[in-house]
DNA sequence: GGGGGGATTCGG
DNA sequence: CGAATCCCCCCG
């Protein structure tokens, strides 16, 4: 038995966002009847990192990321994915932490109806794009609060801590153009979960 | 007003 | 490995 599904204290996501990232693993995503389990993120910091959205400043895109902690940060990538982010700071970083990966837990059919119904339990919140497809998360959701029971999507605790020791890489996708950024461990993630994207790194594309 | 790149995913 | 596909940033 685990305990109740409750809203997270938004006071869990202040301070650095290197160290606030792993705390959100295992934490719960809940959308309707839908949910998973957070078992895969990425920290993204301000203006003093090269890869985060919020590096040039705030922009329409990005005014979310400039906002108080405890939103929901959507963007549209590559012309067909959206990406969930969890604002964190104390809006004035904007940092954020991109989720990545969740185990699903509750709504599995209502997911597999967004997903394709062929698609495995494995890999129907496996990744950024295919968890915001599983939940349904679109633009239409970007600045949402997930910290009130009132809002559609809510980050939740049913009590199960992070783990003591997260499993640790750079992050995924980025591009040799940002620099440095590109080797910075800031990928965290639950060891052997189901809903993790990829157990090892590819080495960073050429554009 | 237009060009180009992207925190991805899927199929061949 | 490359196409899909479009929002949005940024430059002029």
């Amino acid at each position: 038995m685990s305990a109740a599904l409750a809203p997270i204290d938004p006071d869990l996501l202040l301070g650095d966002i290197v160290a606030v990232a792993p705390r959100l693993l295992n934490l719960v995503l809940v959308h309707g009847t839908s949910s998973g389990r957070i078992v895969e993120v990425e920290a993204y910091g301000g203006s003093a990192d090269p890869a985060s959205h919020a590096y040039r400043g705030r922009t329409k895109r990005n005014a979310t990321m400039f906002g108080p902690p405890g939103r929901l940060y959507v963007y549209f990538t590559y012309g067909m994915h959206h990406c969930a982010n969890v604002v964190c700071g104390g809006g004035t970083t904007a940092s954020a932490v991109l989720l990545r990966g969740l185990t699903p837990l509750t709504g599995l059919d209502e997911m597999r109806r967004r997903r394709g119904s062929h698609v495995p339990d494995r890999l129907l919140c496996a990744g950024p794009g295919r968890l915001c497809s599983a939940l349904g998360i679109d633009l239409g959701y970007d600045g949402m609060d997930l910290t009130s029971g009132q809002s559609a999507v809510v980050l939740c605790s049913d009590g199960l801590a992070p783990p003591a020791e997260p499993q640790v890489s750079a992050r995924i996708g980025l591009s040799e153009r940002t620099g440095d950024a590109v080797g910075r461990p800031w990928r965290f993630w639950v060891q052997g979960a189901e809903g993790v994207s990829r157990a090892v790194m590819r080495p960073p594309r050429m554009r």
